[in-house]
DNA sequence: CGGACAAGCTGA
DNA sequence: CAGCTTGTCCGG
């Protein structure tokens, strides 16, 4: 028989899965098994021999050509080709999904224009359970609540209560989500999905004081398949949880609810997708709701604010224009450096924020001017370690030595955060921290600089309040070509205003384009300022959520494009720098353009929902 | 994907 | 013609 109507195709409703040859064979039930093989994209048979428990969702080995792989099983007691000489299951290694989870996988490769064994490799934790965990799971107690968080979780408890359409919540900056997470975990199995790992951890000592069975994922499915509430970040979303009750996605803009390599799947899609076909109630929540959230839920009901004031959890923000700047004055204007050090007087810290990593990025040679570029290709290099100027384009270096005149003094154009904060530590006379995504250097606990990284610390990671937060160049995150850019750079200020909660602390920021609508939004409170003007731009450029996009590139990117031809209503950009853009009105429409696409062989990388496109 | 197997090339 | 590389095929 053919599983599921066609293998690779639209998912269809479960097929029923009893056999007329359960009692075909000696010594065994026939099984479907997907091989962790995504090139070969097959469902084959095996023999589960007599004594050996498995059942839809274990993960097992196979002998496959010669080797053994991994696989999964997709259904018991399946029909197989009576002239076939089945091979039998190796070994049972244990559970990672069930039939809903793996249904639901089906879904996201059809959705984002991927393979079922893709998925489920994404979906599978490293180290798989053999049973479901023995603890009865518990709901949370609703009547245990962190001290004022009382309107928060009536909302979303209404919210959840209102039926199962998607429903949308806009709350406060600063607004604590834990309620929310409680509200969802008093109805029975929750699934809590959060943009960080950090954050999860968070939310799961949380649920445990309010008296739920809770676990982070991964590292979870023993939990999940005996009706613990889930708490994890994009990846738990596919978590299997059999007694699913309700869905909660947190801070539902933040772009790492995305997946960042293929497929892109986004949590927050998955999970409107996931309650709908159980039939639970799903509820986003987010201080600057995104126009994706809101074309699936409408507008957003608002929470209470806690303070009852119309900016509340808006940090102040002041707008620095540096148009008529001293050029000398470098990243640092005078008043940042009046602020940050009366804030340190008053015995707070001080968080700048430059979204640029090593030493420097742009430099030139103080006796000829030249702009320091690559030999080989030409781009601009810049200086990540001391002395050796790296390419970021072709990965070449060299040392530190004008291809002009030879020389060997550079002036740096654009500082990184390694430079600046060596200027800051001069300008202060006080030991500056330094946070990246890939580097933690705290030693100076008082000031702190850092990329973007910073923003994503909880405040009480960083030990007494923060009074002020300086975006040193925000021009970079206005001006990026990124089409998200302006939500981007919102958001940004939204975690700065989380940074300097509830202490009266402030936002600096540093620009040339001090009437920038992002700007405005901040300094009003009101994220529908830039979210609604970007919605019209959206649709009047063709670009997500307005129309459905993928970015299709790799070597095997022009056979596919040429197999692709040119469907009705399906338009094709490119190629730019060896990508080419596929842009659909609904993703009903790419899916079913890009499905019916046999893959060529070679690498093809296949982007849907870029956060950025191609070019 | 990666093992099996066949066909093609090389050197003694 | 053994020994090695390169290419195509196909998996239960």
């Amino acid at each position: 028989m053919t599983l599921f109507g066609d293998e690779v195709g639209r998912p269809v409703e479960p097929p029923v899965e009893t056999s007329t040859a359960a009692a075909r064979s000696v010594g065994g039930r026939v099984v479907a098994v997907l091989p962790d093989v995504p090139a070969l994209d097959r469902v084959l048979h095996y023999l589960l021999p007599d004594g050996m428990e498995a059942t839809v969702g274990s993960v097992v080995r196979v002998p496959l050509h010669g080797r053994r792989v991994r696989g999964w099983i997709l259904a018991m007691d399946v029909d197989a080709d009576p002239g076939l000489e089945l091979r039998e299951v190796t070994r049972v290694s244990g559970l990672a999904l069930d039939h809903e989870s793996i249904q639901l996988a089906r879904w996201v490769a059809w959705r984002w224009v991927s393979r079922l064994a893709t998925v489920l490799r994404n979906a599978t934790p490293d180290r798989v359970v053999r049973a479901p965990s023995g603890v009865r799971a518990r709901r949370a107690d609703p009547t245990a609540l962190p001290a004022g968080s009382g309107a928060l979780h009536r909302a979303a408890l209404d919210a959840l209560s209102a039926g199962v359409h998607p429903s949308l919540l806009q709350v406060e900056p600063t607004a604590d989500p834990a309620p929310v997470a409680l509200a969802a975990a008093s109805l029975g199995q929750a699934l809590v999905v959060v943009p960080s790992a950090s954050e999860a951890a968070r939310i799961t000592s949380l649920l445990g004081r309010g008296g739920a069975t809770a676990a982070r994922w991964p590292g979870a499915t023993g939990a999940a398949l005996a009706g613990h509430s889930i708490v994890g970040g994009h990846g738990a979303v596919l978590a299997p949880m059999p007694e699913l009750a309700a869905v909660v996605v947190l801070d539902e803009h933040d772009p790492r609810l995305q997946n960042e390599s293929s497929p892109t799947w986004h949590a927050r899609e998955v999970a409107i997708e996931r309650a709908r076909r159980r039939r639970v109630p799903v509820l986003l929540v987010s201080p600057m709701p995104s126009l994706e959230a809101r074309g699936a839920c409408g507008e957003p009901r608002r929470a209470v604010p806690s303070s009852g004031s119309a900016r509340a959890g808006w940090a102040r923000t002041e707008v620095l224009d540096r148009r008529d700047a001293d050029p000398r004055e470098g990243l640092f204007s005078q008043r940042f450096v009046d602020a940050a050090r009366s804030e340190l007087s008053a015995g707070r810290h001080v968080v700048c924020v430059l979204n640029r990593t090593g030493r420097a990025r742009l430099l030139a040679c103080r006796s000829c001017g030249l702009v320091a570029a690559c030999e080989a290709c030409g781009a601009a290099v810049r200086v990540l370690e001391e002395d050796v100027l790296s390419c970021p384009r072709c990965g070449q270096s060299r040392p530190r030595v004008c291809l002009g005149c030879g020389g060997h003094a550079m002036k740096v154009l654009r500082p990184g955060v390694t430079r600046a904060r060596e200027d800051l530590e001069a300008l202060l006379r006080e030991p500056v921290g330094l946070l990246t995504a890939s580097e933690e250097d705290l030693r100076g606990q008082r000031v702190l600089i850092g990329t973007e990284a910073v923003l994503n610390r909880h405040p009480d990671s960083l030990g007494a309040p923060v009074g002020l937060v300086c975006m040193l160049e925000f021009d970079q995150e206005l001006l990026a070509p990124r089409y998200r850019a302006g939500e981007d750079a919102l958001w940004m200020l939204v975690r700065a205003s989380r940074l300097v909660h509830g202490r009266g602390g402030r936002i600096l920021v540093q620009t040339r384009q001090p009437d920038h609508e992002v700007l405005d939004a901040a300094v009003h409170a009101d994220p529908a300022r830039i979210l609604d003007r970007e919605r019209s731009r959206r649709e009047l450029l063709g670009l997500p959520p307005a129309a459905a996009v993928a970015a299709v590139g790799g070597e095997a990117a022009e056979e596919w494009i040429s197999r692709l031809g040119h469907p009705a209503g399906v338009e094709l950009q490119g190629p730019r720098a060896g990508w080419w853009l596929v842009r659909a009105a609904s993703h009903e429409h790419l899916a079913a353009a890009a499905g019916a696409v046999e893959r060529p062989p070679g690498r093809l990388r296949l982007r849907v929902d870029p956060m950025a496109l191609p070019g």
